[in-house]
DNA sequence: TCCATTTATTTAGCATACTAAACAAATGCC
DNA sequence: GGCATTTGTTTAGTATGCTAAATAAATGGA
């Protein structure tokens, strides 16, 4: 990034912080994503196979659509990864008694098994750098993301551009 | 059993912390993704198609490889994408007369008709909260992401899980 | 009660992504 | 020169991810 030595410097150097949080952020992703993505590996499994079996463990029985929620992702995603985990022994389907729409997914012992043998936290590489942050830096890091969440958020309840799994109905 | 608020609370305030900016950073990351998403389809394209029509514009003709490694993707990622877009008239592929191993990516008059009609930036939204965020907070996040970053480069050097090819991460 | 609407899940079809393996052309080393 | 190795691309197969449409069950209102 060329930084002028004028009066546009000011805003060069707020465009070049920007584009370096971006990148950060990106690259970030990226890397955690591809480190959960080795470890799942290394035990025959997928990193969604795992953020699932983790949340299973966690929350214990729930629905397909909890499951799609907790994991950002939509129900028709989740149809497909429910389906190839039970094809691996790892979770069952139960049909819910009170609502009869619902598919309870749970974890099979074999399941269950795996799930403990797993570190809690799958981002590990990311987990490991943060721990490498001054405590001051975390705490500060972590403040101004959260706003900047929150500013995400109500930008994109301001465009309408929802992912409509919280609220906006779509059109038709 | 909260009657400690010994070494125990310190380390679970850090963990939240840690737990916190990595949901952060996921959630920046595919909130972006999917806006880019949508400015894309309105012109009938995808996220991927953009990026590649981008690159193109900005570096010319380039051989496949070059352009998976600028959008962090696999040769065999781009053969898929390169041939979705050859079918919808974007592109074309050009044998390379110096080494005839090579494929050169050429963006045909109406793939460069759209790269110009679309805007440079397309994480829109994570750029407009980052405007909202006083400058003494962006910059301090720029910082602090600048050094996680590098703490994590070299996390992933020290395990040898290094991706082996470019580093830069790119944006679908 | 009966029917329109809403909610939960699945199906179908596409676009990305990756790895592994197959091929083809260029290079290197003897 | 000749063959092993490297490099560039494609093919095959699997896993994610999404939207749109199809189903099925629950709910609400006239």
């Amino acid at each position: 990034m060329p930084e002028a030595p004028s009066k546009r410097s000011a805003r060069d150097a707020e465009k070049a912080d920007i584009d370096r949080i971006i990148e950060a952020v990106v690259y970030l992703y990226t890397e955690a994503r591809r480190v959960t993505k080795e470890v799942a590996r290394e035990r025959g499994l997928t990193g969604p196979q795992i953020s699932a079996i983790k949340i299973l463990e966690s929350f214990g029985d729930i629905s397909l659509s909890e499951l799609s929620d907790r994991m950002s992702a939509r129900n028709s995603t989740i149809t497909g990864l429910v389906d190839r985990m039970e094809r691996n022994g790892l979770v069952e389907r139960i049909r819910s008694a009170e609502d009869r729409r619902v598919t309870l997914i749970r974890l099979t012992p074999e399941g269950a098994r795996i799930a403990r043998e797993i570190p809690v936290d799958s981002m590990q590489i990311l987990g490991a750098a943060l721990d490498s942050l001054s405590r001051r830096d975390r705490h500060e890091l972590r403040r101004i993301l959260v706003s900047l969440t929150a500013a995400v958020e109500e930008e994109v309840r301001r465009r309408g551009h929802a992912p409509e799994r919280a609220r906006q109905p779509e059109t038709p």
